[in-house]
DNA sequence: GTCTATACTTCGATAGAC
DNA sequence: GTCTATCGAAGTATAGAC
């Protein structure tokens, strides 16, 4: 039962230039668009060398997913040592790449099953780490739950940005600023901007 | 330049049941997995026999999607005829069906661009009647902008029902509760439940 | 009006060459 | 350790039979 198939190592550069295309390729023209020979004929290699280190597609796409997932957490530290951490997380969630990719790989894991179970350990991980964080940073600021509970603002942020950069992706952005201005509005309250309390974003 | 070949009518039963079987299909493994071969084959039929009916894979898309913001759209104006527009507006937008369908658009619209004009004006459209349907709702309760206004109820219930509805999907429900209970806090000063002004949902 | 035989394209994956 | 020749399956779409 044991494959005996040989699989490239994890530090070739090659293997390295697959996955950034293969991400690349998620993001411009959506999962469906990630095949072994498409991402082969980017690279100038022969398709069949995609199966030499990612032997089977999930294993490329799992592959994509948690480069991108480590890359979140490190981000995500990053932003809770900011001055101002609660609108550095904010920022960093509506960023295009990997609110993009989130997006992607919801869709993706609807027919990818083996792909499906640690996209969504993950997302419970992140979720949790997320949630400890805003707790540890309304407890600094004095927040009232009454006003607005850590987990709120969690889902708040991350249902706005994901909406935020799927809409504007088909050219949809009626209500945007709304959208931001209402998190903006709360933010205002205990992360003033330097230069004015304004809320143009 | 014009093209003789003909399609079938849109009357016909087959036709329907193709496009029922197409939708089914997208909902439960993704718009991936909607393909003349496999569509033909749930339905028993030839897989030439799709094309006949939607001769290129995106008149297949696109019926989909029709009938399905028309059927959005008359729920919606039902909604808002409803004894608690606002709660119904909700409750409607949290419905699996057309919200999963919304979401596989959105990762579709990726790689089918002639798809995708159609169905940002559609959110363009719909955006438009729901925050006009609210603007009235709030005149009529005399909400204070300050405290909310329509465009941001808007984007709030669409965000928050979508990404609930995804994650849901992939199992990952952390925080939910808070997030309906966020809509809850706002929905109840306007619209109080009969027995209870508690927010168990 | 309804359906199918058929052509052509693209894909995933493996066994084996270098 | 790296790469490719090659096979079988699945996809789209058309021209033409019923």
């Amino acid at each position: 039962m044991a494959t005996e198939r040989r699989i490239g190592s994890e530090s070739s550069e090659t293997r390295k230039r697959l996955l950034d295309i293969a991400e690349r390729l998620m993001l411009d023209e959506g999962y469906a668009a990630v095949t072994s020979r498409r991402v082969a004929s980017l690279a100038g290699v022969n398709p069949a060398l995609v199966h030499y280190y990612f032997p089977v597609t999930d294993d490329l796409f799992l592959a994509i997913w948690r480069r991108g997932a480590e890359r979140t957490l490190d981000r995500h530290r990053a932003a809770t040592q900011a001055a101002q951490p609660l609108r550095a997380m904010w920022k960093l969630s509506r960023e295009t790449r990997g609110t993009g990719l989130v997006m992607e790989f919801a869709a993706l894991v609807n027919h990818r099953t083996a792909v499906g179970a640690e996209i969504a350990e993950y997302g419970r991980r992140h979720r949790r780490l997320q949630t400890e964080a805003v707790s540890r940073i309304f407890a600094d600021y004095g927040v009232d739950s009454a006003e607005m509970t850590p987990a709120e603002l969690v889902m708040q942020m991350t249902a706005l940005s994901q909406t935020l950069v799927v809409e504007k992706s088909i050219g949809l952005t009626e209500n945007h600023d709304a959208a931001r201005a209402l998190i903006e509005k709360f933010l205002a309250r205990y992360e003033p901007r330097k230069g004015s309390q304004s809320e143009i974003s």
